[in-house]
DNA sequence: GGGCAATTTCTACATTGTAGAATCCACTAT
DNA sequence: ATAGTGGATTCTACAATGTAGAAATTGCCC
């Protein structure tokens, strides 16, 4: 059942983001985590278009936390882990018998 | 010095693949070594938009294999592996701590 | 010198990525 | 009661990447 269509990388890291964050995972927080992991700039924007869009495909879902101020928290769904391991697969196999350590190498 | 956009994810699939396919690193030949891999259909228009943009940010370069044909062949750059790694780094840091494995279990 | 198979190029459009300003919401001090 | 404040979300607009397939090219062989 799950879309064919492969994720994107930043929905794969937002994806991993609300993972990561679990019950706290509303998008400031997710924005947060991912520029601590990642040591790069997040705009909010981007968190919350890719969740949205996330939302529309049925990989993740998003309720008003009650009682807790104007946040919207977000889980991902069965078939969002599905696609998430997928899109790991693949990668792992095209990755496959190439020694990252080694790439600067190819100069 | 590399640049410090990410690599879109195809555009690292087919990285991966001309390093995949090594001297023989041709259009049609990435082409295949994706699908073989990967196990979806690759449109060949895709590949070589992918590759001709790589190719002006300095990720690869390309030439005519002289006697073989029409056949262009590719090869990744230093900066090209560098931004692979650096790609592959940031996401394994985003990984770490889940257990692919489980993740069905996110139902 | 025409046909053929393999390869590359071109064109056009869909999806995803990105930024930041505007808005909303609850709380608090006046 | 209300203006200010900090935290959060929504909206808008555009850039970059992904994708498909038809058209053009190339070299070869008859």
């Amino acid at each position: 059942m799950s879309d064919d269509a492969p994720l994107g990388v930043f929905e794969e890291q937002v994806m991993l983001g609300v993972i990561r964050t679990g019950e706290e995972a509303y998008g400031m927080n997710v924005r947060r985590e991912l520029e601590r992991v990642t040591g790069r700039e997040v705009s909010i924007g981007a968190v919350y278009a890719t969740l949205d869009r996330l939302e529309a495909k049925g990989y993740v879902t998003s309720r008003r936390a009650p009682g807790s101020g104007s946040r919207r928290t977000f889980a991902v769904l069965g078939a969002g882990a599905q696609v998430l391991a997928e899109t790991r697969a693949i990668r792992d196999r095209l990755w496959r018998g190439i020694d990252a350590a080694r790439l600067p190498e190819l100069a």
